[in-house]
DNA sequence: ACTATATGCTGACAATTGTCAAAAAATATG
DNA sequence: CATATTTTTTGACAATTGTCAGCATATAGT
């Protein structure tokens, strides 16, 4: 009795399994199945089992191009476990942390444009990270948009201040800008209670909470947070409010693990957007990356102001590895 | 005028580029064309053309498994370099050459009989390998086949001889069996002549000159080679051979660098077949494997003897290796 | 501002690939 | 040695994917 193999052998050309020989032929040679199936003699169909079988088998690897992807891949695993509408996830590189924040300034305002269409109203904070995505805008033109400076201004030690962020970032936009035209912080109360009602200030605020998008950074707690040595809070006012339960800064405002806002001392003396007026915006855009960003960051998403989020891989995986 | 992107990114839900995102749908997600042009907003032939850059630019890699197509393509690399019909190339594995010889000689099993056809003749050698096929080979059943032996006897060390390796092959295709009823070398060229003249070993050689196919091995010329190791030739027979040029051992018959055969005092007195019947034969199956090989199995192709070859990843990258 | 050129997008059609039930072949079983 | 069971192959059809000419939009040049 004739015994012979229950699957066809190759033979023809190779003598190894006829399904290496089929996926050979049509990934590496680039033949189609019906090519392949002339070529060994079997049909059409027998062809695509054999390729199915080699997929099955894994003889056949598609990788997609992991620095790519993996970005990606963060990006689908942020927007899901943080419910975002989108995510842009960067490469950190291996460069220092300061090449990261650029990276990730530069993600932002390449994306940004695409959020935007006429008629939006976009709300600006302040910071670093802000002023490094308005620079990082190409010069273009979307037609009818306000851009509003979201926190009074602030002298820094770094030489660029709120107004600059949002004009720069209204320049390149080819948006009008509104800005704030007050310090961010006084020294006194009554004094900010006075300036919230002067005419012009009021219009302003108004205006600015009116805002359907905004883009902001969130901060930190830490002692050399930005927060402290642009001057806005004094090392007291920190330690109070981490003692409240701060966990980071949005626009000036403290926030407690669930993002709700924790009303100080210093809040009264604010010239600047409230919070309540960041949430619910058609996009919220957070752009942050670091180690220690990762907790307010979380915060600022718990407190729902965030729709959309830039930031770097490294950044974007410790903040899905956070246990909550 | 508005200055856009020329082309649409995604912005939905990534930032990055529309390209990214089409290829992390179809082949992550496993979306078809259609749900992704969909969920883009774009005319599914955009999809395409999407998927196509997505590949030109290398984001998606199909790799074939090394460890598995790597042999593939050193067979298709030895068939192209060597005009052959077909190679089949094993892994020489981690293991001693002994392991790797056992895998080559497995493969060739498992071949041979594809390369088999009923009413063919086959030829077939002597030597540790070929020995090895023949015990390898599963018992099948094909019909009409006849196996000739084409080199006469030879009492070895080794417990086995060309009757053996003929008879058993023979026995495992079922095929009828033809011995050659002499030794492989006698001491006297006279005597070696009359022998070919006796009818029973005159038709016996006339059998085996009329072979269709034949399978054999390449043997070496160095000094402990198996052709001296075995008492086929003497170790002065060798050195008189090399000084001729001799590169290697087909059937008991020296050959030179272009696989022609080197005629010597030898030659007049050994029974077996004469190479000029091992060319042009539909199939002619070289079955070796290891370093030593090399040299000879070139000079056994440039002599046109081979059609079929079955040897290690590691001999076949030598033999592409070596320059000429 | 207007036209020229380039680039990207689309719809309609062509080609390729996937599915599935049934036939054929191989193997197991009574 | 006939029959049952499993595996492999196949043909016909369905779904998916690829192509290409023409259209729309963007950029460049004057």
């Amino acid at each position: 009795m004739a015994i012979r193999t229950k699957r066809r052998t190759a033979g023809r050309f190779s003598g190894e399994s006829i399904i290496i020989e089929a996926a050979w032929l049509y990934h590496h040679d680039g033949l189609n199945q019906n090519e392949i199936a002339k070529q060994l003699q079997v049909s059409r169909a027998t062809v695509v089992n054999y390729l199915q079988e080699a997929k099955e088998r894994g003889y056949i690897r598609i990788s997609l191009s992991p620095e790519i992807f993996n970005n990606h891949k963060l990006a689908q695993e942020l927007r899901q476990k943080f419910n975002l509408q989108a995510a842009f996830v960067l490469p950190h590189g291996i460069g220092s942390d300061e090449e990261a924040l650029m990276r990730v300034a530069r993600g932002a305002a390449k994306w940004l444009p695409s959020l935007l269409k006429r008629g939006d109203r976009l709300g600006v904070a302040w910071g670093r990270t802000i002023y490094e995505v308005a620079e990082a805008l190409e010069k273009i033109d979307i037609e009818g948009v306000t851009v509003s400076q979201l926190v009074g201004s602030m002298a820094t030690p770094y030489g660029f201040t709120a107004e600059i962020c949002s004009a720069h970032m209204a320049q390149n936009l080819g948006a009008k800008c509104i800005n704030l035209h007050a310090p961010a912080v006084l020294s006194n109360p009554d004094l900010a209670a006075h300036l919230r009602n002067e005419p012009i200030i009021h219009a302003q605020l108004e205006a600015l909470s009116h805002c359907n998008k905004a883009i902001f950074a969130a901060g930190s707690c830490e002692p050399d947070s930005h927060i402290v040595s642009c001057g806005l809070a004094s090392i007291d006012d920190l330690e109070w409010y981490i003692k409240q339960g701060a966990k980071g800064v949005l626009c000036g405002r403290f926030i407690d693990e669930q993002g709700k806002p924790i009303i100080g001392n210093l809040d009264k003396r604010i010239i600047g957007v409230t919070l309540d007026r960041l949430q619910g915006l058609d996009i919220g855009l957070l752009v942050s990356q670091g180690v220690e960003k990762v907790t307010p960051m979380l915060a600022a998403i718990a407190g729902g102001y965030v729709t959309h989020i830039v930031t770097s891989d490294k950044t974007a995986q410790l903040m899905l590895d956070a246990n909550n």
